[in-house]
Formats: C-alpha cells, structure tokens, sequence
DNA sequence: ATGTGTAGTGGGGAAATGTGGATAACTATG
DNA sequence: CATAGTTATCCACATTTCCCCACTACACAT
C-alpha cells in the first residue's frame, strides 16, 4: 500500500530513491512509465501486468488504441531497486515529466507518482480550494 | 516483456543493433514486418506465428481482409540476431518506414516497433497533449 | 551527550552495450 | 571455372550502464 508524499533528489545520472516506506511492496520489480498531466507513473510489476495486457489486447486496427499504447507501453522502463533503494529514471521520461534536480514521490494506494516539484507545487495551487466542486462532479460518477 | 524506447543507428548496411533488454524475449527468433502509422512491427517468432494464423484466416472473399493480409505477410521477414546482438533490415522495409540513420525502437509489451526518429518525434508530437483526451475516450471503452 | 541504526546522496571502477570496420563465405553471372 | 558482387561472421574500440563503496544527516534510545 503506497501512501503519503516525500521530496526526493534525482542526481546527475538520473537515479532518485524510492521512500523506504515504499520498498517492500515494490520490491518485486518496478515499472516506470508515461502519466497523465505529465507526471510519471510507478507500478509494482503485479500492478503493471495486469494494466499492460489490458493495453496490449487492445484492438490494433483503432487509432486510438494504438496511440495509447504507444505512450503507455513504448514509455515504460522496467527498472529494479538497487541496494542503496534507488531507480534510474531514462532520460526520456524526465524530459516528458519536466524533472531536473527536486522531485516529489506520491503514494496513490496501489501506484506512485514522481513530479517535478515546482510542477507538483503548482498542480496542487490549482486544485486547492476547488476541491468541494470536484467532489461535487464526481458525485454524478457515483462515487 | 517488451518495454522502452530506444534511439539505435542504423548502419550502411542496414543493421540495428536490438536492445540487450529485448534480446532474452527475442533470442527464438524475430520476424519484421510491415506496421501501421508507417513504421515496422518487430515480433517474437511464437507472437509472430499467432497473428499469422489469425491473418490467414481471415475471409478470403473479403477484399479488405486480402489486402491487409498482403500487407503484413507478404512483407515479413525472418532474421536472426547476430552476434553483436543486431538483426539486417531488408532494402524495401527501410524503405517503407522511412528509416535513415536514425531509428527508434519502441517495445509494446509483445511486440516492437521500429521508426524512423524524425517520425517519432512527430507523431509524439501530435499525440502530446491529446493523451488526456483519448484516455478518456478510451475510458468508455472500459478501459 | 553519545552511540546506533536507518535513510538519502554522491562518486569511482568494472563489465556490458552499441557501433564501425575488416575479413571470410557464398551466390550469381559471364 | 573465374571474377565480381553480395551476404554473413568476426574483431576491436569507445561509450554507457550498472554495481559497489563511502559519506552525511537525522531519529531514537541509552
């Protein structure tokens, strides 16, 4: 169960560590991969199997299917922690998540999350105070 | 598991250097062959030989089935990985997706694809930003 | 205060990977 | 049968990646 927010510095070759929080359920292997609003998104690999073939059975002849795909599947990195708790993160995903030196790691249960700080910062200005009228809209959702 | 992407040159001689996280689930052997959105699918032998029998018997009477059967049979071809881990791109797939110097390899989970670079970065562009919406999309899809 | 353990960060050296080129085998053609 | 062209196998180098060791900071307990 992955749970709570820390602030974590990635270094020059691209490694960040995971929360020791996080290591025991990750510890049978990580993938990381392209999220939405341009986040990463981190699954233990039970997690990540069972949404990526779901992925990979989707129709190939549908556009859409394929363009998602692409970015789900194509993003990800499979990575294992090292014995000092860490990840690389390839260069490609930090570019697509706008990540440079200081990164958030969120816990959402059954994945994580890693943000450029200043990003994270920012997300999280925008939602603040608009949360009642979410909840409002997810109401219709039946939630 | 085929995961990431890779940027690869493609020598004079038309070899791509398969990356060494993809060589394990290829090392049966790999077919290329003509893909969607002008690039080159990339299959293990066993993933191969289950679309070809699903292609094959598609409705003969059918012309769109021929067609596409022409497309993805016909232009298959069988290579092995060679010592230094590459595999020989034929003259005519080359030409079919475009690829210069510069490739990427993208792996889907069964399946890989190979683009030219240029072209990756374009359709990456036009996907980018619209990932938000075919999500949801995909969304009623039940995914 | 002092010690002990855990967590996070940084860097160096060895091995694996990617790339270019050279040599050998094979095919085709006159 | 010889020669040219093509394909395949092999070797060597440079770079990157991975793995290991060391250091610092903070927390908790004695």
């Amino acid at each position: 169960m992955l749970l709570g927010e820390y602030q974590h510095t990635v270094d020059e070759k691209g490694r960040i560590a995971v929360p020791a929080k996080f290591r025991k359920s990750l510890s049978g292997g990580v993938v990381v991969t392209r999220g939405l609003d341009a986040c990463l998104y981190l699954y233990p690999l039970d997690e990540w199997t069972k949404l990526a073939e779901k992925l990979a059975h989707l129709s190939i002849t549908h556009a859409d299917s394929r363009a998602f795909s692409r970015v789900m599947l194509a993003g990800a990195s499979h990575a294992d922690i090292d014995s000092q708790g860490r990840i690389l993160l390839p260069d490609y995903l930090r570019q697509f998540a706008n990540i440079r030196t200081k990164a958030v790691i969120a816990g959402l249960y059954n994945r994580a999350e890693i943000w450029d700080e200043e990003r994270w910062r920012e997300y999280q200005g925008r939602i603040n105070g608009k949360t009642e009228e979410i909840a409002e809209r997810l109401g219709e959702l039946g939630m």
